[in-house]
DNA sequence: TTGAAAGCGTTACCAC
DNA sequence: GTGGTAACGCTTTCAA
């Protein structure tokens, strides 16, 4: 494979030159630079990223720092960074995290530009001294769904995605209605579920509805706990006619319940989610649509700015509207329905 | 950031013994290494990637070829290959190919291991120059889902599966089938497709039931072009009972046009799709299920296998095994049933 | 405008 | 066992 050296020796000319006409120097020659890039051509060269990078002090590469096994979403969030990226000279690292520890590991390791020039932390908020000492070796950090000082973030409103949620089913005549969220002890530290509880307690208590803390589960951010969850809610005396599932992944678990339980949905059991991910529109779920793609495309974006103009990106929030999508898992509560 | 002179100096030792105790040479006295790893510890010293890799002519991850916006399936592979590289020090770098000339472009660069050590190339069957230029250059490639010559391969048998999702509806009473499938002349070159069709004449030939070529339609690997391909087929006089998608994503756009029809599934029409991807059992897709997840981890183990053993991986075929997954999408077809 | 040389942080070879 | 040094392939500074 030829290196910088034999296209010099090719093109009679010194290995400066043929650097300089690699980066687009103006300061040289334009019958040089033809000599040089005819060599180029005829060894058919590439440069060496990594000797590139290793004098450069940076590797050209982006990393995406994401729970990619947990969270259907995270898949959608991942395309928009796809296509940030897509002709950007930068490559893309995927850090699966499975564990907090595993995250804590990837992030300890990712100080230096050696691996990734800049880091786009997804879903799972860094604890606070790791991202301090990420911005003081001055790698660029954004947050996508997560929040942390210092920091650009792409994020939505939760609290009032919740509300959106469950003002829907009190608008439709409900009022017992179940909340199934993530387990707020959870290791990661994810807070939507808890913002999304929050616009659900809000609402009842605006519609003058008691909170029923027999209503409200948690549990893991899964299809089958969901599920679990919600069999023990439909066996409730006095059971809800309504669930307002932290998820779709979550809400698609209800559905399995409610089906297993008997119950028709939407005529005995409305049920809504929220994500808007790409199976929630097959199976008709009414939901809360969040942005996926668009907040991986944005926090990409905002990274390759920061690394383009090589100072700290701007600490900015950046809120993705949410919307209501109605669909046929929700409908008003038949009149004199008794409990299972 | 400390450097591994930082540690020599620290230490009191010189550059090569802290490199081989980072290396795990046995021939360092014991006492010293305790120093040396005493220094590294106090320093917070972690070595650079990039000059490792430098120095060593690889660079430590392995890179996925994939067409990851434009089939479902490929998620999932992708999932199996980030599970087999979870604690084996390889990054994973994302090559996301939207395009032949894109697909072309990304195998001319990663001719050398400074980008990747190895290729999973998946779905995309290489062009053979390239292949031959990425085994002559010693970077070792596994093929997923595609074949090619020379190198190791992860399939499975399409022609045998489109003969199986045939075979139920045949089973079944069906005698009106229809087949969705990609186009022939696609630019990718995507084989799959045709060899389920394949499997599928075979079993009419079998059954005795002639082949109307107005029954078979192609398109786009994408749900709206199965959807809008399916409505002309359901349209079609003395149209088919049953419908035989190519993939799963197709088959969902059958489900849609026949919704959009007026077409009760599985009474008035039978649909089977191919793959098994997440949303499949969602919507309780009768399909021939193929093991995607464990295609991609086995066709990174044996890329990380070769990358061990540092010679070339065997070029063997790994056939994987397809199994007929009856959900409730299937159903003998309904008597005297007329065309729309 | 150009060439020579130092430096990026590591590994590996060669002495001692 | 261990230290010094060349080499990996590039960018950049310094002279010319």
């Amino acid at each position: 494979m030829a290196t910088i050296a034999d296209v010099a020796r090719h093109a009679g000319v010194g290995l400066g030159t043929v650097s300089r006409v690699l980066n687009g120097s103006p300061q040289v020659r334009d019958e040089t630079r033809q000599r040089v890039l005819a060599a180029i051509a005829a060894l058919d060269y590439r440069p060496n990223p990594l000797a590139r990078g290793l004098s450069l002090g940076r590797s050209h590469s982006l990393g995406v720092v994401v729970p990619f096994f947990t969270h259907a979403s995270a898949v959608e969030r991942l395309r928009g960074v796809v296509a940030a990226l897509e002709g950007s000279r930068y490559d893309l690292v995927l850090f699966n995290v499975s564990s907090p520890d595993h995250r804590d590991e990837h992030l300890a390791s990712l100080t230096r530009r050696d691996r990734a020039d800049g880091l786009l932390v997804m879903t799972l908020p860094p604890p606070a001294p790791d991202l301090e000492r990420l911005t003081r070796a001055r790698v660029p950090v954004v947050l996508v769904d997560a929040r942390g000082v210092g920091v650009p973030m792409v994020l939505t409103d939760d609290r009032a995605g919740g509300r959106m949620a469950t003002q829907h089913l009190v608008d439709l005549g409900h009022e017992r209605i179940a909340f199934i969220g993530d387990d707020p002890g959870n290791p990661f530290g994810f807070t939507a579920g808890a913002q999304r509880e929050q616009g659900y307690e809000a609402v009842l208590a605006e519609a003058g509805i008691p909170h029923r803390s027999e209503l409200v589960r948690h549990g893991q951010h899964d299809r089958e706990e969901a599920r679990v969850l919600a069999a023990e809610l439909l066996a409730e005396p006095d059971g809800p006619t309504a669930v307002f599932a932290s998820s779709d992944v979550q809400a698609t678990g209800v559905l399995a319940a409610a089906a297993a339980a008997g119950r028709r949905v939407p005529e005995d059991l409305s049920v809504i989610g929220f994500d808007d991910i790409e199976l929630s529109a097959y199976v008709g779920l009414t939901t809360v649509r969040q942005p996926l793609f668009d907040s991986g495309f944005l926090g990409a974006r905002l990274l390759l700015d920061a690394l383009d103009s090589n100072d700290p990106p701007v600490a900015d929030e950046h809120e993705l509207p949410l919307e209501l999508v109605e669909r046929s898992t929700t409908a008003p509560p038949s009149q004199g329905r008794t409990a299972a």
